[in-house]
DNA sequence: TATAGTGTTATCGG
DNA sequence: ACCGATAACACTAT
């Protein structure tokens, strides 16, 4: 499911596929996925429209459009997040499918769109499709993203020890934190400090000024890796990351706990 | 049949 | 006011 890695790659899906289509129905109709908007609300500002630019800042996304007719007016921006199980598909007009790659457990089949929530279709026959069985993807006009924190796969040295310098939290429960930094989810958090070498319940207060700049650089090394690999389940600690799953490193049995409300996996012998 | 879950957010309590 | 913990959300897979 998806998490900083994932959500880019919809992002190219998106970039690659749906811009400069006229835009000419949508599907809004899910009451859930689409709140808090009214039924017809988003299909009324994006018919007629067409998509321009696709951005990604941590999880969310972010579609920028331009209105009817000749005019250069800028329209409305769709906002986009695959919540725990979401997927962006390309539809061509020949029925050939694009997504992200498969991070679901059980890939979805070719033609299998049960669990469409949101769907444009496009003047030439093409869609762009939310998949999402959970529902807890979300599609929305104008999305709030000056909420989020800086990009977990750029962010600089100093944006990372202002994110994690101040308070008392276990450290794995800010990186989790998308107002600090955005992008980390559970497993990569797993991940980032397995190779940090930093017990998740460590609080960041604790953290010295080598170990904020440790993680920082683990923090973009893992990001990088998990783009590079398609996807975060190519990450070492993630394929331990259940009941008597093994450090890579030293072989020692992982510790499994909660912190910060989420399951938690970690090397006892080499967290500290 | 019961439970866990890779995300977000409103609400509660210190 | 700030900060962190918790429950709720909707649904599937095991």
């Amino acid at each position: 499911m998806p998490e900083l890695p994932e959500v880019e790659s919809a992002r190219a899906v998106i970039a690659g596929g749906a811009l400069g289509r006229r835009i000419a129905a949508v599907d809004d109709s899910d009451r859930y996925v689409c709140r808090p908007h009214a039924p017809g609300e988003i299909a009324q500002a994006l018919v007629g429209a067409k998509l321009t630019e696709a951005h990604r800042r941590g999880k969310s996304m972010w579609v920028e459009s331009v209105g009817a007719g000749r005019s250069r007016r800028s329209g409305p921006t769709l906002g986009l997040h695959l919540g725990m199980s979401g997927k962006i598909v390309i539809v061509d007009p020949d029925g050939d499918e694009t997504d992200g790659g498969d991070y679901w457990q059980r890939g979805r089949p070719p033609g299998d769109f049960r669990f469409q929530r949101f769907g444009l279709t496009f003047a030439d026959g093409g869609k762009m499709l939310l998949i999402d069985p959970r529902r807890l993807g979300r599609v929305r006009l104008d999305p709030p993203v000056e909420r989020l924190g800086p990009d977990a796969a750029a962010i600089t040295a100093g944006e990372f020890r202002a994110a994690l310098g101040r308070g008392t939290a276990p450290v794995k429960a800010r990186l989790l934190d998308q107002t600090a930094l955005a992008g980390i989810g559970n497993l990569l958090a797993d991940q980032i400090l397995w190779q940090a070498r930093i017990r998740p319940s460590r609080r960041v207060n604790e953290l010295s000024r080598p170990d904020l700049d440790r993680l920082h650089r683990t923090t973009r090394a893992a990001v990088a890796a998990a783009i590079k690999g398609g996807g975060v389940h190519t990450l070492r600690i993630v394929e331990q990351r259940r009941p008597g799953g093994h450090c890579p490193r030293d072989g020692a049995e992982l510790r499994r706990g909660t912190v910060g409300g989420r399951t938690t996996f970690w090397c006892p012998a080499e967290q500290n």
